[in-house]
Order: structure tokens, then C-alpha cells, then sequence
DNA sequence: TCTGGGGTCCTAGGACCC
DNA sequence: TCTGGGGTCCTAGGACCC
């Protein structure tokens, strides 16, 4: 039996544990750049505000209906989310963290499965101030179907059964797992409308739609397990590090500034995690919602000759990468860096006229980082970063960072 | 005026090889 | 007129997820 744990709401919930007068009222957190609705608590879904819905399309019904609107606080979330797997960890010997707001918990072996997430559940909400809900099935994919209806009704516990055609025949095809908005047009206009047609439909059907990806949720939601847990989290291949511009950015120079910057923020990423780069994207866009502007996007890779997490080089070559796609005339949106197969730094191909360990630049790139973990991004940084960086994100309502950084601690008065 | 960021996997098609 | 067969590797693009 797998069950998943799934925060409700999940960055309102974390800002309502500190501002509890938020409860029963509708709150919503916007994307990076203050740009799209993120999270929204259930009264500001009542209110008919959609899933990443543009700020400046709600602004004013948010105004008329009194919406508490914030920009996004990964640390809290970030630190929020620990505390919570802390406290699911503590119940079952194995889970996978999905994502930031979601983890499978083995359950196989519990004999009451269904109390045992009713516990978890008053548990969490004690110890950390999260409602969570816990949906449980024979797969991943059950288990997930299960939580979208524990989330609506059934007091946040629920348990479904492969064979329950009343249960799958309530889901529409696209809330199932694994089906986005142009699968579920499709298998629609064949008739597979719901969870249960869908499962019942011929396989060689759902492959010719899908593929393999697809007809393995439609084996899922048959108790055919095709989705096996994964507690231990597989390094990552890519990273990226990219942000909209606050305000359109022309020059050059603002750009350069800008690539150093994501430049920095995903080698930074990439050396927690003990990993090297073996390539390297710079891409650029104009807004592609401007129709009245002239449009123009590009991307350059690069592969590394030598797997790197030196900053310093990561941006050498960024900035080149950037020059050799930047065009003049154009009112850019948004830049980001990707650092392209990643490999541990231990299984580290060596070129063959490498030059050996520079230490005394190692020893600089720690102590940049260390400065910057303690002070702050402007603590120590590298001239190519910039010091006005005037096209940086918009973040006009973030709440304070109340559990990771001793200045904004909440005050009890 | 204002429209997020960070990932994964799969497939089709082209380049290239013998 | 008639122009092979079988393989690998890489990349771009499409689909999905939160």
C-alpha cells in the first residue's frame, strides 16, 4: 500500500502559520516576479481565481474581495517542507520525496493503513501548522487519485481500490496523474472521458495516443504497479537557473550582469551537490506576450572541455555564450543558464593535458561562498554580478524568512 | 504596464558508421 | 529503369509534473 502526503494549499499554509488572522480568508502567493497566482487557499479558489492566473488580470477582484496577496518565500517554504518530511519520516521506514509540498510513504507491512494516515496527518498539523491530506492506493498513481478526493471531502484520509468503478468513473480523465491538458483532449474525443473508461480502454489504443509514459498510467490505475518509489533521490542531469527581468532590459552590459548572476546561483547549486558540469545553454526572449513588440529568442550550448563547478569559468563562458546571441534593438524579458550533464565529482573524467588542481582559486570560490551563505548575496560577489542590477525580479509583498535567518525571527508581543 | 521557475522522460529524425 | 540494410548517437521538440 502506498500513501501520499500532500500539503494543502501549500505556501499559503506556510504563511498562515505565521499569520494565523489568515485563516477562513482568501489568500493567495504569487509566482517569481510577482507574475502568476501560485497557491491559493481555498476561499480564493471559491472566488473563481484559476491556477497560475496573471497577478494584473486578478489584481482588481483581489482588491474588491479583500485577497491577501503575497510574493513568493522559498526559504520559508523550503524550510517549511523539511520540517514536515522530519515528521512523516518518523512513521514509516520508507518515502520519496516527490516535491516540495508531496511525499509517498510505503505503508506495506501497516495493518491498518488508513488509521495510520489519520495519525500522520494530526500529527503533522500539530508539530508544524500544515494540514496535509493522504491518499492511499495499491501505485503511485492510485495513491495520488485518492488524495485529490481526500482533498474535497472524506475528512482528508482516503483509500481507493483499483476495481472501484463508481470512485475512477468520478474522475475526470485530465485530474488523473500522469494526463495533462493535451492528452486529455484526445483520449475525450475517443470517448475515454473519466479515470475508470480510461483504465478499461484497450492498451494498444492508449499507446498509440501516449506511448509507453501513458499506457504505464493507465496499467497504474489497474493496481499494475509501473512507478516504483524511489527513496533515494537520483543526482540531478541539469540544472538551470533563470528569472524574468523586473523591467524590459535593452543593454548589453544589464545582461551580461544578469547571466553572471544565474551563472553563479546554478555552479553554486551544482557544488552543494558535489556535481561538475560538462556543458553549458545561455538562452535569451523578448516578451512573447508583447504581439507588438518584435520578437527574437535564442539559446547557444556549449560542451565544457573539461567537466567544471569554478564559477569564475562557468561565467568566462557565459558571458561569451550570451555575446554570440545577443542582438541589438530588442527589449528582453528574461535570460537563465543551464549546466548540462552533470556528473559526481568523484567519477571526474580528467582531460588529457588538464592543468592540475589550482588550489589557491578553490580556496577563493569557497570563501565566496561561505561569505555569500552568511551575508547575504551582496556579502561577496563577483564584479561581473553588478551592483545596482536594476533589471532584478519584482517582490513587492514577501513575508519575513521566519525560520531561517535570526534578524527576521517572529516577535511574540 | 503587468503573464514563474525548475525539472523529467520519450520520440522522431538526421548524421554518421560499416 | 534499376540505387541496401542495420545500427548508434545526438538533438530538438513535445508531453508531463510540481
Amino acid at each position: 500500500m502506498i500513501a501520499l502526503a500532500d500539503c494543502n494549499n501549500f505556501y499559503v499554509s506556510c504563511e498562515r502559520v505565521f499569520q494565523p488572522s489568515l485563516e477562513d480568508r482568501p489568500v493567495i502567493v504569487l509566482s517569481n516576479n510577482d507574475g502568476c497566482a501560485v497557491a491559493r487557499s481555498n476561499e480564493a479558489k471559491a472566488l473563481g481565481i484559476p491556477m497560475g492566473a496573471p497577478y494584473h488580470q486578478i489584481k482588481r477582484l483581489c482588491g474588491r474581495n479583500g485577497v491577501s496577496v503575497f510574493s513568493s518565500n522559498y526559504e520559508l517554504y523550503g524550510d517549511m517542507s523539511r520540517r514536515v518530511v522530519s515528521v512523516l519520516s518518523r512513521f514509516v521506514p520508507e518515502m520519496e520525496i516527490y516535491s516540495i509540498d508531496e511525499s509517498f510513504l510505503n505503508l506495506g507491512g501497516f495493518s491498518d493503513p488508513l488509521g495510520l494516515s489519520g495519525r500522520i496527518r494530526e500529527t503533522v498539523r500539530k508539530w508544524t501548522g500544515i494540514p496535509i491530506s493522504v491518499g492511499l492506493g495499491k501505485t503511485k498513481t492510485l495513491a495520488k487519485l485518492a488524495n485529490r478526493l481526500a482533498k474535497k471531502e472524506h475528512a482528508g484520509c482516503l483509500q481507493v481500490e483499483a476495481g472501484n468503478r463508481s470512485t475512477l468513473g468520478s474522475v475526470p480523465i485530465e485530474d488523473v496523474w500522469g494526463v495533462g491538458r493535451r492528452l486529455s483532449v484526445r483520449l475525450r474525443r475517443l470517448g475515454f472521458q473519466d479515470a475508470w473508461a480510461f483504465a478499461q480502454a484497450p492498451s494498444s489504443a492508449i499507446r498509440a495516443i501516449g506511448g509507453v509514459t501513458l499506457e504505464r498510467t493507465q496499467r497504474e490505475l489497474t493496481g499494475i504497479s509501473c512507478l516504483a518509489m524511489e527513496e533515494v533521490p537520483q543526482p540531478r542531469k541539469n540544472t538551470c537557473c533563470s528569472r524574468s527581468f523586473g523591467k524590459p532590459v535593452t543593454g548589453r552590459g544589464e545582461l551580461e550582469e544578469a547571466v553572471a548572476n544565474y551563472a553563479v546561483r546554478a555552479t553554486r547549486k551544482v557544488r552543494a551537490e558535489g556535481s561538475l558540469a560538462c556543458g553549458l545553454q545561455v538562452f535569451l526572449s523578448t516578451n512573447r506576450f508583447r504581439k507588438d513588440q518584435p520578437q527574437y529568442s535564442n539559446s547557444r550550448t556549449i560542451s565544457l572541455d573539461e567537466p567544471t563547478d569554478d564559477p569564475i569559468r562557468i561565467v568566462k563562458n557565459a558571458k561569451a555564450l550570451l555575446n554570440s546571441i545577443y542582438r541589438k534593438g530588442y527589449s528582453y524579458k528574461k535570460a537563465g543558464v543551464l549546466l548540462l550533464d552533470l556528473v559526481s565529482g568523484g567519477s571526474r573524467q580528467g582531460l588529457l593535458f588538464e592543468e592540475h588542481g589550482d588550489g589557491r582559486r578553490r580556496d577563493f570560490v569557497n570563501a565566496l561562498d561561505e561569505v555569500a551563505a552568511r551575508y547575504g548575496q551582496s556579502g561577496a560577489f563577483l564584479a561581473a554580478q553588478g551592483v545596482r542590477r536594476s533589471w532584478s525580479m519584482k517582490r513587492q509583498s514577501r513575508t519575513a524568512r521566519y525560520t531561517t535567518c535570526w534578524d527576521e525571527l517572529p516577535v511574540a508581543s
